[in-house]
DNA sequence: ACCTGAACACCGTTCAAGT
DNA sequence: ACCTGAACACCGTTCAAGT
């Protein structure tokens, strides 16, 4: 048997879990999947996933980072001409995920994988509001603490499962009222 | 024995349970106290709680009201020169329970008792929050919006167990911001 | 009415045994 | 290296039995 022919099939058994635990955990949640459940889904026997991970928390982190992933690159890619537009886009996407978002803030204190994940989730997303805001001539004092507004406002929107429409109301007044030109 | 000694009894021993679970769950978190060590904590046996209580979500449900119902009462009879330093200290002081704000928001979701407990709180944050922003001036139509925006906030920075400091950048640059006389 | 010991159906995880 | 059956130590909750 081929050298090569190895480590392929571990990254599509890996593949496998991971894509079953992110149709199971989006739809029903982190706590109301359980690993024997998740095993079945992937056709494998509950304690096999820990050959694959250290536990069910580093499961969560793999399927976190594979969701906010593309949701990033989709961002990076969106072109709108105004900005709240833009904006209530990527709530609207985020949605989709809304259901772990209280998970992994309560998980965080317990699971060093979920908190690292967490971390850097918010360096990254600091980043791309911050970033947005001084395109708009938000001025250089206040960002910082705007950009944590935002997000707040943005986590809020989701752990709530806020409608579109509460969502637009929401977000253009908060622009409106930072003297943004949306 | 006197008819009226039962009504007691019953209402001291649910007392204790609801001490020894606020305790606990402020220090430890709602996952990481089983019922075993609520009830030793209680001095009874595990399943004598369930006489008291239909479940564990309706006892965390029970602390959280204990909790917050002083901290309400704590802001209708505080009295600061500043809005933004009642706000600042409001913060403060609900950090002692920010530990179970996002275990709140996961288990709405299977917990009816927890659901009906998030909403009534929302509902009274939000009449709080919006009868204070009208008495500093914001516009009729905006109210609404920047009630929940507030909110959003406030939530993000007890969830991310925020310092003093940054609390005290983001309050004040929001309350600046919305134009008011902080 | 109040309390409990014992049991139930689960949970995440470990480990020795297989290939 | 990969996978599993069986077991482990827990979990929240129920129930029959006590007072």
């Amino acid at each position: 048997m081929a050298k090569n022919k190895r480590p392929q099939d571990r990254q599509e058994k890996h593949d496998e879990i991971v894509a079953a635990a992110r149709s199971l955990f989006l739809d029903e949640g982190f706590d109301a999947v359980s690993m024997a459940r998740l095993a079945a889904a992937a056709g494998i026997a509950p304690n096999t996933i820990y050959w694959y991970f250290k536990d069910k928390d580093e499961v969560l982190a793999t399927v976190l980072s594979n969701v906010f992933s593309e949701h990033w690159l989709a961002y990076l890619a969106a072109d709108f001409p105004k900005p709240i537009d833009k904006l209530l886009w990527f709530v609207a996407r985020l949605q989709e995920a809304s259901i772990l978002i209280s998970t992994v803030h309560t998980r965080l204190r317990t699971s060093s994988a979920i908190h690292i994940w967490h971390d850097n989730f918010h360096l990254m997303l600091e980043a791309l509001i911050c970033n947005e805001l001084m395109t708009l001539g938000v001025l250089e004092a206040d960002v910082d603490a705007l950009t944590t507004i935002l997000i707040f406002t943005i986590e809020g929107l989701l752990i709530h499962q806020s409608s579109e429409a509460l969502s637009y109301r929401i977000c253009e007044t908060l622009l409106r009222q930072l003297k943004l030109n949306i």
